[in-house]
DNA sequence: CCGGTTGATCGGTGAATTGCGATGGAAGAT
DNA sequence: ATCTTCCATCGCAATTCACCGATCAACCGG
């Protein structure tokens, strides 16, 4: 992952309706909700549910499955581990000097 | 840290400029550095590097220190480890609930 | 076929962000 | 005192973001 694309992810969580969102999609068992289940439990528009969803659609945090008359969202378990592994080489890099050990992974 | 608080650093780290302001901080012995070597480093307008540096501070993620006529930039590696665990603690709430098995297929 | 529901997308508004050059204050040098 | 360097801050333009209501395609149940 590099800069730009860290910083994309960054960006998608970048934002409390956001964080919320994959919240409550954890929060479904299997992880299986539709967009009507977060609108319910946000005060805002399905529109604006539904944009800040394809923020985190476009950076590729959770998957939509049309299932039926509806889609049901998923995290994307992977990416998320991904972003973990990549935050923390980030956090490395970032560390002082004396502090680095060699522990790198991608 | 809360959510308004994850979200607003995630949101600070969610620029690549930024991001590379804070490793060129990392990359200087003691992690002292001033705004001009960090614009010299960039090739953006010194005003335009004093505001993301401004995003960080306010951010909390660096420190400013007056050192004569000029200022000093440190990274604040607690607020990293401290976003690093809140960060950490985000993504494990985020993990499929423990309530099931693990072998699961997608 | 028709009515109901879901939800992505469009158009619009206002606020925030990103970038810039210019300004000005503070501190060291002369 | 003056000159110079550093850089935070102030406008200003352009772009993006957040939010909304309205619309419309897709699907399901009569």
């Amino acid at each position: 992952m590099h800069d730009d694309d860290i910083a994309n992810t960054m960006r998608a969580l970048g934002h409390p309706v956001r964080l919320e969102i994959l919240r409550i999609l954890a929060t479904q068992q299997q992880g299986q909700c539709c967009c009507a289940d977060v609108t319910d439990s946000l005060t805002l528009a399905q529109s604006t549910v539904s944009q800040h969803i394809k923020v985190l659609l476009d950076a590729g945090l959770i998957e939509r499955k049309p299932h039926g008359t509806r889609n049901r969202y998923y995290l994307r378990h992977d990416r998320l581990a991904e972003l973990s592994s990549s935050f923390g080489g980030l956090l490395k890099g970032l560390a002082p000097v004396a502090a680095n050990k060699e522990t790198e992974q991608a």
